[in-house]
RNA sequence: GCCGACGUAGCUCAGCUGGUAGAGCACUUCACUCGUAAUGAAGGGGUCCCCGGUUCGAGUCCGGGCGUCGGCUCCA
């Protein structure tokens, strides 16, 4: 058999070779150092037979993800291994390796379970399987066999998995993994033995419903991390540490721009330097908007149950809406913008000359989200979308979705953030036509071809009424969220019998399109706030200049200087309290403020300060009107600039 | 909502096996009047998340609730 390496030459095998053998041919170094071989995208285990012809990889610590997976996928065996060990009685379910680690979910016997306290014990179990070398032993075997095995061990979840396998994919045999005394039903593939994980550590302990489904058990799920060394496990940490000295509820807290409070559980207090940073944002979308045609609306907080049942919320939503009632009309927040833009567009006529229409809407939201789910500003109750609708004919729609995704590049090119798009196509519960359903995906994924965009499709994920397309990113955890999306509506239109009279002066039925750049405002600054660690652009900066006497015969000087930037517009501090200028320069480097100006005898007598730039440190003099000039121009362009001498 | 952990001053946290609370920072006052990341001294500040229970006595033990954090489920 043939296989070619990854720098073309050719290796003639005997029939049958194996991986390992392949590694050997090729030198004893690497036949020590192979982890497992890749073959046709997929990686497997070093003692199975090649594929005759493929490409052929050997894998090594040295080849990145695919070798941090493979032994983190081992580590989950060594850790269901050490958890049986000392917890008999355990029940094992699944432990894959995810991105940054591995898990186990275990069923612990009544009464007992897992803390972070038992995971040194734990990890000392582990640490004895991996400096053992237990090698990974793999046993194909026949589907009774392996029931019986799984039975006689009390093991119902595998039984249940094998079942599955079984009855969805008609398999005959079933591969188990084994090494020490532990065995596991487990596809692969594997190291070839546990001494190959470096350095493990367990991290969290949590609930996990079994196979996702949150009518049935609740597992406990084991959180860890593994690497080759030591040392790579000691750096993973450490970035994990200074993440969590971004994460925007701390600095949210710090540098006093929001604060939560137990009497409003998922709703933000927003401080004055929070609001500043809110109404600069809101500033951006509605001028970004303005000149892409949406007009702004204002539409009610509270509506008779009779919208939320045109619109279908009462039915599909209404576990997320806060309802009230006064005599004895149900009344509903609303939870969405849509079915108050669509009342207001049915309230008028319309022609076909006057499509499209786009309503835009910062509109307040409450949805009652369920307690657990709350996260901060990334996950509340109570938030504002940078929200719109737009109402146009079938055939505008591809040019309306391309218009909705240039203006959410636009608004995140603006903050530097790095978006990832997802194609949600039609769900099983939907409404409307397959023809229908046809055209809407089609025409979202044409546009996204034809703008050469990359995405991921999530197959069955789209809304009810419609295909979407999702904006992700990530905060400093690397947690994705949702933020813009651009929803094709079909629905809606029907719903609230929507009409304009066309060139054939008959009555059309427009579509709906619903889109949001930053999504919610309160979701946004979380992430925007985690991305800077707190560093916000000029523009943004709730303060953008600090003022700075060298002592009290300067506090006139600074205050006149204050005074003269805040009349254009900026905004400005002066702090001119009696502590040492390294003491209130130290508070304005923790309060993250773009620029200090200091003021003392020298810049007194010529009209100047002295320019401290965030990490850059003192520029030197600069006249106080250049340096206003300056700000102001940073400040009218939303983009910090370098400041010429 | 579910699983687990946690909840002490504005913030970060001590408080051992139960004997009615403490530090640093912040705040107030006073002194210092200072040249680019912490001047010094004194002082004020607490329903120990809430409600029950055990006990002579609960921040500490037990039960229930609320909230927060990490996940699951769900979503901007």
């Amino acid at each position: 058999m043939n296989v070619t390496l990854p720098d073309g030459t050719v290796l003639d095998l005997p029939d049958g070779a194996t991986g390992a053998d392949a590694a050997a041919a090729i030198g004893p170094g690497l036949a020590r150092a192979a982890l497992a071989v890749k073959q046709g995208g997929q990686v497997r285990d070093l003692g199975l037979p090649l594929i005759d012809g493929e490409q052929l990889e050997i894998v090594t610590r040295k080849s990145g993800r695919d070798a941090l997976d493979l032994i983190r996928h081992d580590a989950a065996h060594v850790l269901a291994a050490a958890v049986l060990e000392l917890y008999p009685g355990v029940k094992i379910s699944i432990g894959p390796s995810i991105d940054g680690g591995f898990y186990y979910d275990f069923e612990f016997p009544d009464g007992s379970g897992v803390t972070e306290a038992d995971f040194p014990a734990i990890e000392q179990r582990m640490r004895e399987h991996i400096k053992a070398a237990e090698p990974f032993q793999r046993d194909e075997v026949g589907i009774e066999e392996a029931l019986e095995r799984f039975r006689s061990e009390g093991q119902d979840y595998k039984l249940e998995l094998i079942e599955d396998l079984v009855r969805d994919q008609g398999v005959q045999t079933v591969s188990l993994y084994r090494n020490g005394a532990f065995t596991d039903l487990c596809r692969g593939p594997h190291a070839p033995a546990t001494d190959r994980i470096g350095a493990i550590k367990l991290q969290s302990v949590a609930g996990a419903y079994w196979r996702g489904d949150s009518s049935r058990t609740m597992l406990t799920r084991i959180y860890g991390t593994a690497f080759f060394t030591a040392r790579e496990l000691e750096e993973e940490l450490e970035r994990l540490e200074q993440a969590r000295a971004r994460d925007h509820r701390k600095l949210g807290r710090e540098l006093g721009l929001f604060s939560f409070s137990d009497i409003s559980p998922g709703s933000a207090f927003w401080l004055p330097k929070g609001t500043v940073l809110w109404n600069e944002l809101v500033a951006l979308s509605r001028d970004m908007g303005a000149e892409r045609g949406f007009t702004e609306v204002k539409t009610p907080l509270l509506y008779d149950s009779e919208l939320w049942k045109t619109s279908g919320h009462w039915g599909k939503y209404r576990e997320n809406m806060f309802v009230t009632e006064t005599e004895e009309r149900a009344f509903g927040l609303k939870p969405m913008n849509c079915p108050g833009h669509a009342h207001m567009f049915r309230s008028q006529r319309w022609s076909y000359r006057d499509l499209p229409v786009r309503y835009a809407e910062p509109g307040l939201l409450h949805r009652n989200e369920l307690s657990g789910t709350l996260h901060g500003l990334l996950r509340v109750r109570h938030f504002v979308q940078d929200d719109a609708h737009i109402f146009c004919a079938e055939e505008q729609v591809e040019q309306e979705v391309r218009r909705c995704l240039e203006y959410a590049f636009s608004t995140f090119e603006i903050f530097g953030f790095e978006i990832e798009l997802e194609l949600s196509t039609r769900p099983e519960q939907r409404i409307g036509t397959d023809e229908m359903w046809d055209r809407a995906e089609g025409a979202l994924a044409k546009v996204l071809a034809d703008d050469g965009l990359d995405y991921r499709v999530n197959e069955g994920d789209g809304a009810f009424y419609g295909p979407k397309i999702d904006l992700h990113t990530t905060d400093s955890l690397g947690r994705s969220w949702q933020l813009g999306t651009v929803q094709l509506d079909y629905s809606m239109p029907e719903r609230f019998d929507l009409v304009y009279t066309g060139a054939d002066n008959a009555e059309h039925r427009p579509v709906m399109i619903h889109t949001a750049r930053m999504g919610s405002f309160e979701r946004f600054i979380g992430i925007l706030i985690e991305h800077l660690a707190g560093e916000l652009p000029v523009w943004l900066a709730p303060v953008q200049a600090l003022v700075l006497p060298i002592s009290d015969r300067h506090a006139q000087a600074a205050r006149d200087v204050a005074a003269t930037i805040r009349a254009r517009g900026l905004r400005v501090e002066a702090d001119d309290r009696a502590e040492s200028i390294g003491r209130r320069i130290r508070e304005g480097e923790l309060q993250k403020i773009p620029y200090m100006l200091v003021i003392g005898d020298r810049e007194a007598d010529e009209q100047a300060v002295s320019v401290r730039r965030r990490h850059e440190g003192d520029l030197g003099m600069v006249a106080v009107e250049r340096f206003v000039e300056h700000l102001a121009h940073e400040t009218a362009t939303r983009r910090d600039a370098p400041l010429g001498r």
